[in-house]
DNA sequence: AGCCAGGACTGAG
DNA sequence: CTCAGTCATGGC
């Protein structure tokens, strides 16, 4: 059979245990504030998250962290803020989708902590621009709600430690299969997934499958075929 | 010089 | 339903 067939997958807990002991605590998200860290995870859309820090802090430095003030914002204006995060008309009109949303209820946030995640999470899934990761970031990581995000990142590393129907699967199956594996508690699962993006970040990245910094490197598709021939 | 980034939508087939 | 094409800047 294949070489990977002689190399043990870690189970979902496993993987989190190896990662945290590489890179200890992360304490996400990198930023501030609900409504923030609600306009980052739009901005950071298949983007770099140092871009989106670049166009927050221009917002802010406008003082255009806020519901109502972005939302009568100059489009124009707007748009050269959030320029260096790419796709900036397509991400302009995702963010104003998503204010048309909260201004129906009075730019209140506190509806975010109080009603039913599900319920929350197929309101956020109708505005147009906004798909499953950045519901998710959004109730996780603002709100603190009990949701797991999964990225690409998370197909790709997992994909590589021999779950291969993570790669294509859909995007709810991947993240039922976490909420299962995992005990239900929202500072786990925002810390698994920050662990998952700093590792792929550093070495689980496209370009350089092969993991230096963790003892994942032996799980990694490029080394389990170099690890089976020693 | 390419290639890639913490997605999501749209239009074909 | 699956899927390539699209959006666009910045870093390596």
């Amino acid at each position: 059979m294949s070489d990977k067939s002689k190399i043990k997958i870690p189970t979902a807990a496993e993987t989190y245990d190896i990662l945290y002991s590489a890179y200890g605590t992360q304490r996400w998200w990198p930023g501030e504030g609900q409504f923030e860290i609600m306009l980052g995870a739009i901005l950071t859309q298949n983007t770099q998250w140092h871009n989106a820090a670049l166009a927050i802090a221009n917002l802010a430095a406008a003082d255009l962290l806020e519901p109502n003030a972005l939302y009568k914002a100059p489009p124009e204006d707007v748009k050269s803020m959030i320029a260096p995060v790419g796709f900036f008309n397509v991400k302009y009109k995702r963010m104003m989708n998503f204010l048309d949303y909260l201004a129906k209820y009075d730019m209140a946030l506190n509806r975010f902590q109080n009603l039913p995640v599900p319920d929350l999470r197929s309101e956020l899934l109708q505005v147009n621009g906004i798909g499953p990761e950045t519901a998710d970031s959004i109730l996780l990581y603002a709100f603190e709600r009990l949701i797991f995000v999964v990225d690409a990142y998370t197909r790709r590393l997992f994909g590589r430690l021999g779950y291969g129907w993570m790669e294509k699967a859909p995007y709810d199956d991947i993240q039922a299969y976490f909420m299962k594996e995992m005990p239900s508690d929202v500072q786990l699962y925002n810390e698994y997934h920050a662990l998952i993006v700093t590792h792929c970040k550093e070495t689980c990245t496209k370009k350089a499958p092969f993991c230096f910094a963790c003892q994942l490197s032996s799980r990694c598709a490029a080394t389990a075929k170099f690890v089976s021939q020693e």
